[in-house]
DNA sequence: AAGTGTCCCAACCGCACATAC
DNA sequence: GGTATGTGCGGTTGGGACACT
């Protein structure tokens, strides 16, 4: 059985939304709020789909929305961030108030990614050379040059706090988690919202695809054992005879220490991770 | 001025996840 | 547990605006 498409699209406007149609919508979900949205159309009597009613109001209806040119410091945030998450547009938005997904997105492809592909090449050469083997396989950043079998990248934060976790949710990861994030009450999903926030770090770790690399064993110990196939010059290989192994405080030094963040002292997100933890609305 | 090419961005599309039943 | 539905996400596209010849 086939999946019902999320609305008719006989009768629909599409394209360009109207300025009556954009008032309709305005004034709809000023009074009603926003949600529900495949009802909304019919009830607000608009005859657009409701998938496109939300995009309408997320992407250009909403008042917070900031209008007028991406600056100097947005265009720098977005471009690191960019390679700590990769194509999170949305992840990416959350950092930049007032500036959507889509926004973003445009902007990148437009604009930036132009920009950045000129600097990557021998940046990249330099900063795998600076980097211990160890580091280089846990953050690894995409390289630029594509493989013959690539490892998919989970692309969607949902996906990627699924990942590392195991279900069975050690109690050495718990505790480092009521530690390190106490007001998440110890609730994974939570913490992994904080350290995405606070740290960044995790960030490397969300560029990953780590679900069937990662588990924990018996003594609460994540191995990484999988086969890594890249084309970095990762050898010895990580296998199961040969497992990269974090417990406990290994854990933590990973995350949190100097060398997740700053693993290269003239590295730039040394310099982002200051900007951060500047913001204090973040 | 007219034709053509390029750029930009709003909107669309399909997929994945979460939740309800 | 399986299915349907609602929602969110990233990739892609279409058309208007602008630049160039």
């Amino acid at each position: 059985m086939g999946r019902r498409p999320c609305c008719s699209k006989d009768g629909l406007n599409r394209g360009a939304w109207t300025a009556l149609e954009d008032r309709t919508l305005e004034e709809y979900i000023q009074i009603h709020g926003q949600g529900s949205w495949r009802n909304l159309p019919i009830e607000a009597g608009l005859k657009r789909c409701g998938k496109s009613c939300r995009l309408r109001w997320l992407n250009y209806l909403r008042p917070d929305i900031k209008r007028g040119n991406i600056s100097e410091e947005e265009d720098d945030l977005i471009i690191r961030l960019h390679k700590l998450l990769g194509n999170r547009w949305s992840l990416i938005a959350g950092r930049l108030p007032g500036r959507t997904d889509n926004e973003i997105k445009n902007y990148w492809n437009t604009n930036l990614s132009k920009k950045v592909q000129s600097h990557s090449t021998s940046k990249w050469t330099h900063k795998q050379s600076t980097l211990s083997k160890e580091k280089r396989i846990l953050f690894n950043p995409t390289p630029p040059v594509p493989t013959t079998e690539y490892r998919v990248v989970r692309t969607k934060a949902t996906s990627c706090t699924k990942v590392f976790f195991t279900p069975e949710e050690p109690a050495a990861v718990n505790e480092f988690v009521k530690e390190k994030a106490p007001e998440s009450d110890g609730l994974l999903s939570d913490f992994i919202a904080d350290l995405d926030v606070e740290g960044l770090c995790l960030s490397e770790f969300l560029h990953s695809d780590f679900s069937d690399l990662c588990r924990f064993d018996d003594n609460n110990t994540i191995r990484l054992d999988g086969n890594i196939d890249n084309n970095n010059d990762l050898s010895p290989p990580i296998s199961s005879d040969n497992p990269l192994l974090f417990h406990g405080e290994n854990i933590e030094q990973y995350w949190t220490g100097v060398n997740c963040i700053q693993c290269d002292p003239t590295s730039d997100l040394q310099s982002l991770d200051t900007f951060l933890n500047a913001k204090e609305d973040w």
